[in-house]
RNA sequence: GGGCCGGUAGCUCAGUGGUAGAGCAUCUGACUUUUAAUCAGGUGGUCGCGGGUUCGAUCCCCGCCCGGCUCACCA
């Protein structure tokens, strides 16, 4: 009987399959109950030397078969749970004729249980005895090769079952972020930040400047956008008596993919009554060392060649001091004569354009010139007015804000500010957002008349703070794409 | 979207204008502490897709698809 649409080791699986229900065992079992992990039997019996066993201890472990090595009337199989190894070892005289018949039946990828004690080989390995086993799962193709393992990024990023199962590597990793998330909402927590929820599907998109998804909602027969940020909604709660809050959920912004930005992506916005970007400031120098401490269990990481300490206090650097110490120009100078801020700019190897108007050269200029240079944990503060529309003014200057990015590695970690709360001053920014919508600007900040009327009744003074949970993930994780803290991520849809 | 690189067996990769290769995996046999186990033998391919040139294309040309890097935009 040919079957040619099947591929050949999935028809030796699938008659295997049948072999065994035949003999009455089922090759998909309903439990392996209880269990214990493959990590924390070998850190148990770290000490037990060579040639040497532990009797006394009985393990029933669980996890899929990596590797096999056949010995005749013996067996070796190296199992996998998560990122963590164990080598069991199985002989005819202990498992009997039949079972250890069978147990030389099971392929790499099997999930098997085992239950047995353990002892150290000679060549040093710790290793299952095993008195008994069982299959838990069959599986049906074939694993990447032992040694190369799974190379082709295609492969890893859309079948990423199979990158977790042959890159224990990657596995650590993308647990490693689910820690961080974990350890951030715990220090949140800590400090009397309660977790909200607020709408993915959003009527008018707002809080940052990008171009969003749209998608359609049928019943109401409108139109709806997935979020490219929460935080008019969030500030609507500071509104409504909401004191210190915060959100870790996903944005949308229909852009470019690269390496550090994908189309979804986790974002952790808070907010803080009666405070100002100062005190933003200390939370954030003092949250990144104590998650990067829980999570890489120190406050230093490496970038490429640098060697960074995360520990507080991080120097305040203005962006007005930046640009004249980096681009030879201050703020009121690139202000006022912006053929001349395009020239020093053209000069420090930045392209700039006819179009390019003093926001956008300032915003070039710290992309460019100033961030990339500022590798040590540093707050780059008090940006251009015409940059932030949502941000509030300082005393001292009305053409700045109180806003701040940490910047790590060069690259920005997020934004934060003292949050604009007078609504006929963020009507007047809402309204030159307007302008430059008409006039071309796709991400132009749309006017938001039911947010300016929630500010009408009055939101207390307060501190906001954005951080991107992907970028943060990979300076601590030391990820160089940011697919590599995403498990899934986006790409063409297979055809 | 532009530029550059890539797609050959399940995996990792060689390769040539004249019937397609290796290692591992898989299959058969041997082997009771191996570990990239070992030894002997075998199976396995629309060479990404579609056109063109040619007696003949996996190879050369054109178009397309998918991926990577990079530039532009963005966090």
């Amino acid at each position: 009987m040919e079957t040619p649409d099947i591929p050949e080791w999935e028809r030796d699986r699938l008659a295997k399959v049948d072999r065994l229900r035949d003999t009455g065992i089922e090759p998909y079992a309903r439990s392996f109950d209880p269990r214990t992990h493959l990590g924390e039997v070998a850190a148990r019996h770290a000490g037990l030397r060579s040639s040497e066993k532990e009797e006394s201890a009985q393990y029933r472990v669980a996890g899929r078969v990596i590797s096999r090595r056949e010995h005749g009337k013996a067996l070796f199989v190296t199992l996998r749970d998560g990122w963590d190894d164990l080598q069991v070892y199985a002989n005819v005289d202990t498992l009997g004729e039949a079972s250890f018949r069978l147990l030389t039946d099971i392929d790499v990828g099997d999930i098997v249980g085992c239950v047995g004690h353990v002892f150290r080989t000679r060549r040093g390995e710790l290793t299952l005895f095993a008195e008994s086993w069982v299959l838990l799962t069959k599986s049906l193709r074939p694993l990447p090769e032992k040694w190369h393992g799974l190379h082709d990024r295609e492969t890893r990023y859309r079948q990423r079952y199979v990158d977790l199962i042959a890159n224990p590597e990657v596995a650590w990793q993308l647990r490693a972020r689910g820690k961080l998330v974990s350890a951030m909402r715990r220090y949140l927590e800590d400090r009397g930040f309660v977790e909200v929820e607020t709408p993915i599907l959003q009527p008018l998109p707002g809080g940052a400047l990008a171009r969003p998804f749209v998608t359609h909602h049928n019943a109401l027969d409108t139109d709806l956008y997935l979020r490219i940020a929460p935080e008019l909604y969030l500030k609507r709660l500071m509104v409504g008596g909401f004191d210190r809050i915060f959100e870790i959920g996903k944005n949308f912004r229909n852009e470019g993919i690269s390496l550090v930005h994908n189309p979804e992506f986790t974002m952790m916005e808070l907010y803080w009554a009666y405070v100002d970007y100062n005190a933003i400031m200390e939370l954030v120098e003092n949250m990144i060392p104590a998650l990067a401490l829980e999570v890489t269990g120190g406050t230093q990481v490496v970038i490429g060649d640098n060697a960074i300490e995360l520990a507080p206090p991080w120097p305040r650097r203005t962006v007005d001091s930046l640009l004249e110490e980096n681009v030879g120009l201050s703020l009121a100078q690139m202000r006022a004569e912006t053929g001349a801020a395009k020239a020093a700019l053209a000069g420090r190897r930045v392209d700039v354009e006819n179009r390019d108007t003093f926001a956008t050269l300032v915003d070039k200029a710290l992309k460019h010139v100033i961030f990339p240079a500022l590798i040590q944990p540093t707050f780059v503060i008090d940006y251009p007015l015409e940059l932030s529309p949502l941000a509030k003014c300082s005393p001292d200057d009305p053409l700045i804000v109180e806003r701040f990015q940490p910047i790590i590695g060069g690259k920005e970690m997020g934004n934060a500010f003292s949050e604009l709360n007078d609504p006929v001053d963020q009507r007047r920014r809402f309204e030159e957002q307007a302008r430059n919508k008409e006039a071309g600007d796709e991400e132009a900040h749309a006017l938001d008349e039911d947010f300016l009327r929630a500010l009408e009744y009055g939101m207390p003074p307060a501190g906001g703070l954005g951080i991107g949970i992907d970028r943060l993930a990979m300076m601590l994780l030391g990820a160089e794409s940011i697919r590599d803290v995403i498990l899934f991520p986006q790409l063409r849809p297979e055809r």
